[in-house]
DNA sequence: GTGGTTGCAAAAAGTTTGCAGGCTC
DNA sequence: GAGCCTGCAAACTTTTTGCAACCAC
């Protein structure tokens, strides 16, 4: 019944005990209406225009109290440092969303992916890589351990 | 004939105009033996065991450097700031490496990537993302108006 | 009213830069 | 020896934190 994001949004706080506020709304429209993927300045700049109090730091609250409960998400998740390579083979990756550790992956399967056409066309895909998000084996052991205590 | 990776390294480099220096050997020493995916910060720690006078700016200018070679790789080429999206359809992302936009692709084919099995039972899978790495249209047409010029 | 949120300012974390001196080729 | 490269320190950018004031419920 309900498709509008702003309103489906207030459901989601309210759904995970958060209180609704000004700043929380504002922000979330500005990413709702983003054709792009916001960085937090951004959404600050864009926000300010409407609440020219708002503070930068707010903005960075809430972008991640707004991830941890999935009402948004971040599409990088790996952003804060930067993280080098020697394997030049091709390979793909699992990032443990719990200890942010990156194992390498290598299975045949992943390298021949089909590419439709169009994108082709316009993109010039120069290579792609998958990540796959998940818990490792080690944290899937803790939180066992944690859950039993 | 050679599969060391060291004597690799500096072939590389001289094929490159780069000159082999004490502290590029050892940054590439560390990144090349390590098992994971170190962060600059990482690979300094362990440089400075064998060369205590080493800068961390020595550090990030050659990983900067040895990755526009591509004698290593950047794992995170979003790393520098966070971003974030209110889509939460699962969908994929191309990344333009010259301007750094992302723009989303939906595509139904890669919705249902088959996951081995000994990958599923191991690691537990969220979910996943596909990144596609090339050039825009955008920066295509650019880059060709400045071949013409 | 109460507890969760915000604004502010300051600090932390990560990265880049300018310049003088040093090292590779 | 020439020019590239490094060390150092300082600056810059991005993000986090502590605390008092404030607002949603």
């Amino acid at each position: 019944m309900n498709i509008d994001p702003v309103g489906l949004f207030i459901e989601d706080c309210k759904k995970h005990g958060l209180n609704v506020t000004y700043q929380r709304l504002a922000v979330f429209k500005v990413i709702s209406k983003h054709k792009g993927h916001p960085s937090a300045e951004d959404i600050y700049r864009e926000v300010l225009k409407e609440y020219p109090r708002i503070s930068l730091a707010t903005i960075y609250t809430t972008l991640e109290t707004l991830s941890k409960y999935s009402i948004i998400s971040k599409v990088t998740p790996l952003h804060d440092t930067a993280r080098y390579d020697y394997d030049q083979e091709v390979h793909h990756h699992l990032i443990c969303i719990n200890c942010r550790k990156i194992i390498d992956i290598k299975y045949d399967e992943f390298d021949y992916l089909w590419l439709p056409d169009d994108l082709k066309q316009n993109f010039k895909v120069l290579n792609y890589k998958i990540q796959f998000e998940g818990i490792c084996p080690q944290c899937q052991s803790k939180s066992n351990q944690q859950q039993e205590t």
